[in-house]
DNA sequence: AGCGAAGTTGAACAGCTGTTTGATCCGCGC
DNA sequence: GCGCGGATCAAACAGCTGTTCAACTTCGCT
């Protein structure tokens, strides 16, 4: 998936080297200890830049949050967008659920990988879609386009539900992937007494695409 | 708002009069606004009470907010549990998987009824949970005797599955549950075009533990 | 070399935060 | 009536917040 000497994966573009370290600070901390838990000092100081760097490079402390939620969902939802495509013309264009679902899930949990840079970036924007600012609520609630793709896809492929019974259980589904945070699988750590590994991300993402698609296609 | 003579649901116990009046408006405005979006100073407006009352009737903001979160989260323990243990009568000790499911989704799905009062307070245990303090955090991860019940009731019910398989597919009807929040069901809202109707919670009941137990007995 | 824009810096700002304090009020038992 | 403990009150506290500003440096281009 990586290669040596790609340029960093926060900033595909050049930019000012220290808007990126600013800007994988933020994320850095934000999705570890939430966006109103984290300071401009505090991020300043783990960048190693001066306190102003924020407000020059982006704005304002919550232009810099939605900027980073903004960049991470486009590139979540791109790599997912490409997976349901690829369904698609597998199928001549009516994918089965199981394939839908797979398209929805493998991404993020792509992103879950131990060794994956973006592990944190996942974090983030699981944080991000609960704790976030109003302007993101409003960009999450306003931009159903991503999301409508799948729920059509969904609804075509199971041609016996209606309409409304497809988008609940693509909204249980939904649960299911942002369940995924540090905190939630840390207590399912202590439950299970260290026997499940979140690690392996293929096995998981066989669980999970195992229990929504029976309970899809009941 | 109440009938007369009914006592206030928010402590049943007698208690100072405006220490009830902190406890529901900063569970009020913690549910809709999220604990680190919730000056003092609001709660003791919203409550027409001087602002030293939290610190006088409670110690601090923070141990307000975990005494809420302690309560909510007793109530609506004890409501589980009781379901669960009226499941194992009716079944010798061994209740079927759905029943258990029924046990852990029906009392959490009640409280979402827009008549119930505890509307609010459901809404408050969801933020909690994923907003809380440390003190909240370690308290979720350190209580697992609740939730264990749980599982080990799934893993009698369900004899061919690998313990760690219950944990997962358990962990994955907690993230179904978790995520009725007003933001998610709104976007839900939208999706849909208005087709869903969450304020029909029987419904709503039957097909979440539909979904779930598809997905573990599959 | 020299100009101008872009970037960086330290310092300061006003505002809000949770908490504390000491005074005052209220109701109840003696 | 008196006193006492709990409850309420206005006021102030110190600390942290995001943001701004003017001075300074760095860099690219002619």
């Amino acid at each position: 998936m990586e290669e040596a000497g790609a340029p960093d994966v926060a900033a595909p573009e050049v930019e000012a080297a220290t808007k990126n370290l600013v800007f994988n600070a933020a994320e850095r901390l934000f999705a570890l200890h939430g966006f109103q838990n984290v300071s401009v000092r505090d991020i300043t100081a783990e960048a190693q830049v001066n306190l102003a760097s924020v407000n020059y490079h982006f704005g304002s402390k919550d232009a810099l949050l939605f900027e980073i939620f903004r960049r991470r969902t486009a590139e979540l939802n791109r790599e997912r967008a490409r997976m349901l495509h690829e369904a698609n013309d597998r199928h001549g264009g009516a994918p089965p659920v199981r394939e839908i679902l797979t398209a929805l899930m493998a991404p993020p949990l792509r992103w879950l990988a131990p060794a994956n840079d973006r592990r944190i970036s996942l974090q983030f924007l699981i944080r991000a879609r609960s704790e976030g600012t109003e302007e993101i609520r409003q960009s999450l609630s306003g931009d159903v386009s991503h999301l409508r793709r799948f729920s059509d896809a969904l609804i075509a492929a199971s041609p016996a539900l209606p309409r409304e019974e497809v988008y609940w259980r693509l909204h249980f589904v939904l649960g299911m992937i942002h369940q995924n945070r540090f905190a939630e699988l840390d207590r399912l750590n202590v439950l299970s007494e260290g026997t499940t590994h979140e690690d392996d991300v293929d096995a998981l993402l066989t669980r999970m695409v195992d229990f929504a698609e029976a309970g899809f296609t009941r």
